[in-house]
RNA sequence: GCCCUUGUAGCUUAACGGAUAGAGUAAUGGCUUCCGGAGCCAUUGGUAAGGGUUCAAUUCCCUUCAAGGGCACCA
């Protein structure tokens, strides 16, 4: 990509003076310092002890002509600024429009493996709009890496196994009526009601939280009342899942598409106990097996309980283990996880204890989180029942979707394909919502909030979208492979020179697992062409200023609709 | 008690140690001959407080305050 050409002139420029620095270069958000910017003269200064402001002239001195900088400026404190030729940037507006996929891919992570794991829900338990957010940025995060060159592996990490089975095989002898509840059209509403009665029962008598426990451990030892029980709450579960990720479009590669999930470890943990042993990690404590951790850099990790069952960081070392040791993966396989920021804990501990055991190497598991969401009063909590359904979320979605095109409508037609895409731009309101800031902050959970329509928006992006579909539909402007030579108004230019960062900005999203730097830029893109479209005409411009604004209209549509791609989020073609 | 995260306009938020802290929303005032008003333009308004490091701090360090999360038989 042209970043990486320039990158490259300034780093042999540089290197003539001194090589002790690497160069970076970054695009300045005013474009008034050019289309990129380095503050390597500064940084050489400090280290020669030399003035800045001539470094960077000394600096610039070196820099070579070259077909693709226009310009090269020295400012103030030491930055060197360049701009890019106006050729560079037509050349580049062509590529976007001959091909889109594979335009400005960067070479060195090519075909590196890397697993990533999200959505992740349990089994026999709500899939809230708290398992959406890791569904969601998992899903983007996937997208984005393979975008950038990695050989991506998607997986689902259910939690079908644990303890919570205990509680719910109890609880669904106990108070429950399997013949009803397989009659039912949602049974895992009914599942979570008995889980909720089971702890509200627990904190009057302790006996039944034993009991609890007791019934894990029977499940573990593969009593058939157990296992009978356990496989339906999965086959229930399943239903409502499957019908949750196709609305959400939302696919895993592993296991067949639905992911490896905990139970898949149950006879694999002998072996990773046994590894333990002999390594002689493992240190009994009132009873139950931990690992201590050197210096007490951390709070004791938990693998064995006082009965002899496994906890879920038996069962992630036991899927770690396979991760890095199945031929199907890599031993040297990055893994990431997206799970909520309350479990940074207990992933500092994990990735600690697969160092110790000299699986891992540093940065090679990695937990992407985010933060909840959260009532304004109270916590969500399954256990309490205090939780919000995406079902729920994903019907409001909707018709909020459709409440908005009533008010709009003009025509009949419009009106039709509007309701036809509700779903399509309900969910795209609802994911950008969650994909637009940082990860790893706190949503506070509000309706206007979370299904945001207006401004800096799914729809907005989506409409962008549709109306340069629109403008190109009514000509008959085809893609050449050159472009007509027009003086730019300073809104087109601008444009080209948003255009031609997108795959940088593919590439930092990815490397960052940031999708809202990737949501930062298309809401950019798609301000800056708005403001265009507002201020000059299409198709009434004379034939080659029209022919470059179609060409122009059809990059940016092209590069909103493969950003949206990646984030996961569909286009439609009218609205 | 200890540990982690977060404090940026009324609200929701962006900013890779860099240049004039950028948006959305709400409020107010404008913009529909044209290609589509789910849009565009303008105005008002901001780095929790106090120190420090740096040529340069929203960003790094320290203190205080505030919010959230976590700290072994849940995941």
């Amino acid at each position: 990509m042209i970043k990486d050409q320039i990158q490259a002139i300034i780093t042999a420029a540089v290197n003539k003076i001194s090589t002790r620095s690497t160069v970076h270069i970054q695009s300045p958000d005013n474009p008034q310092f050019g289309d990129y910017t380095t503050n390597i003269a500064m940084r050489l200064a400090k280290e020669l002890k030399k003035n800045p402001l001539q470094m960077a002239e000394e600096i610039a001195k070196q820099i070579p002509k070259d077909e693709i900088i226009e310009k090269v400026e020295v400012v103030k404190p030491g930055f060197i600024n360049f701009w890019l030729t106006k050729e560079t940037l037509s050349k580049n507006l062509i590529q976007i429009l001959s091909n889109i996929n594979n335009y400005g891919k960067s070479e060195t992570t090519r075909g590196k493996k890397i697993i990533v794991e999200y959505s992740s829900p349990n089994i026999a338990k709500p899939f809230t709009i708290g398992h959406l957010r890791s569904t969601i940025i998992g899903d983007a995060i996937a997208n984005l890496l393979e975008a950038a060159g990695w050989t991506v592996f998607r997986d689902n990490h259910l939690g079908d196994w644990g303890t919570q089975f205990g509680k719910q095989i109890y609880a669904i002898k106990t108070w429950g009526n399997i013949g009803k509840i397989e009659k039912m059209q949602q049974p895992v509403k009914e599942l979570v009601r008995l889980y909720v009665k089971f702890h509200k029962e627990a904190e009057k008598n302790p006996e039944i939280e034993e009991q609890g426990k007791i019934w894990f451990k029977k499940l573990e030892d593969g009593n058939e009342e157990a296992r009978i029980l356990w496989q339906k709450c999965i086959d229930w579960s399943w239903k409502e899942f499957n019908e949750i990720y196709d609305k959400l479009q939302v696919t895993f590669t592993e296991n067949d598409g639905k992911g490896y999930g905990e139970s898949f470890f149950e006879d694999k943990m002998d072996f990773i106990i046994k590894e333990l042993q002999n390594k002689k990690l493992l240190t009994k404590s009132k009873g139950a097996q931990i690992i201590a951790f050197p210096k007490d850099k951390y709070p004791p990790l938990m693998i064995l309980k006082d009965d002899g069952a496994t906890l879920y960081s038996t069962r992630d070392l036991a899927t770690d283990k396979f991760r890095l040791t199945n031929s199907h993966y890599s031993a040297d396989v990055l893994i990431i996880n997206e799970v909520g920021a309350e479990q940074s804990l207990y992933f500092q501990q994990l990735f600690e204890a697969e160092k110790m055991l000299g699986w891992v190497k540093d940065n090679q598991r990695v937990h992407v989180k985010h933060g909840m969401y959260r009532f304004k009063d109270k916590k969500m909590s399954t256990r309490k029942g205090n939780v919000i359904w995406l079902e729920e979320v994903l019907e409001e979605a909707k018709k909020r979707a459709e409440s908005l095109s009533k008010q709009h409508q003009t025509d009949a037609t419009v009106s039709q394909s509007y309701h036809d895409n509700a779903n399509i731009i309900g969910i795209g309101a609802l994911k950008w919502n969650d994909l637009k800031r940082s990860a790893n902050m706190d949503i506070l959970f509000d309706w206007d909030e979370i299904l945001n329509m207006q401004g800096n928006a799914g729809p907005y992006m989506q409409y962008t979208y549709v109306r340069c579909r629109s403008v190109i539909s009514k000509s008959n402007f085809s893609p050449k492979n050159k472009l007509p030579r027009i003086d730019y108004q300073a809104e087109e230019l601008e444009l080209m020179r948003m255009l031609e960062k997108y795959p940088s900005i593919v590439e930092s999203a990815a490397v960052n697992m940031a999708p809202n730097l990737l949501c930062n830029y298309l809401f950019t893109l798609a301000q800056q062409y708005n403001l265009f479209y507002q201020k000059h005409p299409i198709l009434k411009a004379d034939q080659d200023t029209k022919n470059f604004r179609l060409a122009l209209t059809t990059a940016v549509a092209q590069v909103i609709k493969n950003g949206l791609y990646l984030l996961g989020i569909q286009t439609v073609e009218k609205m």
